[in-house]
DNA sequence: CGCGCCTTTGATGTCGATCAACCTACGTGG
DNA sequence: CCACGTAGGTTGATCGACATCAAAGGCGCG
């Protein structure tokens, strides 16, 4: 369980990526989920790092705190994510992890991984869980960068929106997303005045509207349009020459 | 050659991490070098991404462009970097990438990484260098978030100058950067007229003086305290306890 | 020597930060 | 059931950091 609930192990293993041992080595990982509730710390920066976490329920960000007083997320996690990827490799953890709504998360340590890397499908798969974690964060460097307020948040929420669509938890082109504007406000490098202010922009022109956490995409293409998304990094899965690949690898 | 030089293959290597067989895995790739001219373009955004390159001599960088005519550099290359990790899992490139100066690279193709993913030490080096990637990302990323501009270059001179160094390619706290202002500009979000101005500024306060491409850090640790960096994610190869699991998996 | 690239310096404009007040929804306890 | 407190959100006024435009000063190279 958990693992295989992962947004790639799901995609490998629709891909046919996946052997049955391989399968049985996710299944065998016997997780054990545990309940958190809001704002419950996972880790806190330069924590020791021994283990992973794959969201089952709820929101999680990862964060920075910065010298003067404010931080900085690094990301936002969504049911299917694992946290802490960003930390395998390093002794201590670079950022710290919460909780922000209540959840369940499944904790799997590095251990377990290694014996996983065993199989070399399988570290395929973790190794582009890993990658695809750093195109968010590319994109996201990107519109920092040179980007306009209304740009940026336009494509933070097309972002969210994308995300959540491939688990299924967009209707009728609206969802929950349960942060507040200081959240986002963190995430962007703006001020939460300034986040205000772009909503209402974004509102006025047809493009976002919000009440609380509910948030509707009155037409997501627009928008995309706007960012110029390129959806591939967060829609595919594992390119179709992988899958031949690792079938063809014993 | 050319692979075990990789900044963290050396660092698994002298960490006992990697057995005979690990070893000659690696040197069974023949690699062979290319040379490359000035601004001589590895691939362009959207390209198929089939392999990785080592670099070996030069510098490089990935960039993608923007809307408005200007560019978002992501990353620059330094010899013993592995360049186009990021789109491993991905069927196109997300960036294109371009030689600065005249250098030597090794490609490797991904066929040629799923062979080493047979051995899990190798997929866990590999693994540690995209995590080590996503980690310098995730720092540019805090620094354009909130930072002042004087405090962005600062920590990004600081940056190169330790990655610089662990190659053993900084003396007398000097070093050689072939970067103008305007590639600075366009990795740190700025115009080019401001990187000039805090250059300026910099000077004054006596934390770096540059000459063309020659670069000097009077008092790096004065540079690293205002922006207090964090060199673990850096200077570290890979956790002590990480070399036991290795040698313990079979 | 003279052309181009890189850099520096000055003048002006603007986007977003900051400070501050107010407003709304919601939960708590009297 | 109402009074109140608190967290989140909106709106206005002022200010500053950096962008942009423009021109001029090195330095290397053909």
């Amino acid at each position: 369980m958990a693992l295989l609930d992962t947004v790639v192990m799901r995609g490998l293993s629709s891909q046919g990526a996946l052997s049955p041992e391989d399968k049985a080595l996710l299944l065998g990982l016997e997780l054990s989920p545990r309940q958190m509730s809001a704002s419950e710390v996972l880790w806190l920066e330069s924590a020791d790092a021994d283990l992973f976490c794959v969201v089952k329920e709820g929101w999680a960000y990862s964060y920075r705190n910065l010298k003067n007083g404010s931080k900085q997320i690094l990301k936002f996690y969504l049911p299917g994510d694992i946290i802490g990827i960003r930390d395998f490799g390093f002794t201590r953890r670079l950022a710290s992890a919460v909780m922000i709504n209540e959840g369940v998360i499944y904790p799997f340590s590095y251990q377990q991984l290694f014996e996983l890397f065993g199989r070399s499908n399988l570290a395929v798969g973790i190794m582009a869980t890993a990658i695809r974690q750093q195109a968010l964060l590319s994109e996201r460097l990107i519109y920092l960068g040179k980007y306009a307020a209304h740009e940026q948040l336009a494509h933070f929420l097309y972002e969210i929106y994308l995300r959540l669509k491939r688990i299924g938890a967009v209707e009728d082109n609206s969802f929950l997303m349960p942060l507040t504007q200081e959240l986002i406000s963190d995430a962007l490098g703006m001020s939460p005045v300034h986040v205000s202010r772009t909503f209402s922009m974004l509102r006025e022109e047809g493009l976002v509207i919000r009440d609380r956490q509910h948030v509707q995409l009155p037409d997501p293409e627009a928008l995309a349009r706007l960012v110029e998304f390129n959806d591939s990094y967060i829609d595919e899965f594992l390119p179709p020459t992988f899958s031949e690949l690792l079938r063809a690898t014993p």
